[in-house]
DNA sequence: TCGATGCGTTGCGAAGGATGCAACAGTCAT
DNA sequence: ATGACTGTTGCATCCTTCGCAACGCATCGA
């Protein structure tokens, strides 16, 4: 809607590819040398692009600023995390939290078996959303025409042999998770990870969030596994409970 | 330079803060409601922006997927990397890779003693620039000026008894640190946590990054992990070469 | 040594786009 | 039902951005 910041924040993916030159950007977005100079001068005193040594431009470090901030002020994250913790504490396992965003699945937590360590590495990424157990509790959960949308839309990996194939058997799979109430990913992503994961709802009833358990199957069978999520769902409900129960009044200032 | 796309990324840092409504963004920016809506609407096509169900504003998941494409595409951690997990292989302790950006120093990689693992968890949190071992290698190797502007802007917070306490304290270490070629921060962050790092140079013998191996003092004496300087210097050594030899042609497209 | 080519940078007039206003629509609370 | 609030739209005005051209500067080759 604006063309100037449209032009601006069309170099950050740009400049995400690699470190691009000052004729690069201009060439790429289809503007004047002076224009794109401009652009990235003002995308350069807001920290969102570098000027490395060379002179190329790269994306700066105000941005994995914001990101971090971003997702500490996920209030989700924030009453979900001494759950997660606590449950790790019983069963070791690696747990991860993701919300939907706009076709997009992404991690906001991890807990990992030794020591909590909030791990972002999968931000970003392209989330196995075909067949994470997270993403399946997350799309589940969509009105069905921007399911239906979202599912045609979606390339379907065979990471696995028992990756999800198609569109088809994709909502299918979603319509049972629904049903049930919790999802699974058996080796469907890597074939010697398994996982179980349940939703955790606002108040009005709808999933605003995800939460699984994983292990390679080494380690636990998929039967011992399944054995855990009555756990995983008391969790995820508890969470649910906080969620809707406390009114999020930010009194603050 | 450019006063709308000036104002469309001053909401970033804005809605870092936590969500927020269309008007208090428009206070906050001094601008209309109608210019304020436009801008948020270029921000949320790009995705930097999302528009939670209470209609709110918050940073949307396109800046995480930016931040981490950014951080993988930085060479020196690629080229690093094997580096570090092999030192981490043999001593086996924690080991952190950082680079310094305009003001800012920050932690691009890390590798810890179970398992490697990227975490870019401090990333954005004002790093403990007066105390820690990578912050004094990077900032050592500044330009005169550039180094004493700095350290007359920097705070000094007393995290420990043994934090740098001061600029002058901190110039002196630095100008040490210049000399020996290496640094260290003996409970100057947390007290029971001791640091050695190296730096890392280009062709030019500029320092282009540093990396520091840190260790709980209950486990490793601050003696027993300086005797392990010379492999951090080795590591670091070596990451200087191959970083310097192999000519950064990218010959993509 | 000198000219040539490529890059980033600056100042300028023109015009295109962004701005703020005012009016509208929807929602919630009273 | 009524009021207040928030988000939204269309529009005329003016500011801001745009592309041009010229410049400074470095690198490279003759």
């Amino acid at each position: 809607m604006s063309q100037t910041v449209d032009r601006a924040l069309s170099i950050l993916p740009l400049l995400a590819q690699g470190p691009a030159d000052l004729g690069q950007v201009a060439d790429r977005l289809g503007v004047h040398k002076s224009t794109a100079l401009r652009l990235l001068r003002t995308l350069h005193e807001h920290g969102l692009v570098y000027r490395q040594q060379d002179q190329r431009y790269r994306l700066g470090a105000r941005l994995f600023a914001l990101a971090q901030e971003a997702v500490e002020n996920l209030d989700i994250r924030e009453i979900a995390h001494p759950h997660l913790a606590a449950l790790n504490e019983r069963i070791g396992h690696t747990i991860h939290l993701a919300v939907y965003e706009e076709g997009e699945v992404l991690y906001i937590d991890k807990v990992e078996s030794r020591y909590p360590v909030r791990m972002y590495s999968r931000i970003g990424k392209p989330v196995a959303i075909t067949v994470a157990a997270v993403a399946k509790l997350l799309l589940a959960d969509l009105p069905e025409p921007e399911r239906r949308a979202l599912a045609g839309k979606l390339d379907y990996p065979p990471y696995t042999p028992r990756s999800t194939p198609n569109a088809t058997a994709f909502l299918k799979e979603l319509a049972t998770v629904r049903e049930q109430g919790w999802a699974t990913d058996l080796g469907g992503h890597e074939e010697s990870i398994n996982c179980v994961g349940a939703p955790i709802r606002g108040a009005d009833g709808r999933v605003v969030a995800a939460m699984s358990v994983s292990a390679p199957n080494v380690v636990v069978t998929a039967e011992e596994l399944l054995s855990l999520l009555p756990q995983v769902r008391r969790t995820a409900d508890a969470i649910s409970r906080e969620y809707s129960g406390t009114s999020p009044s930010k009194d603050s200032a």
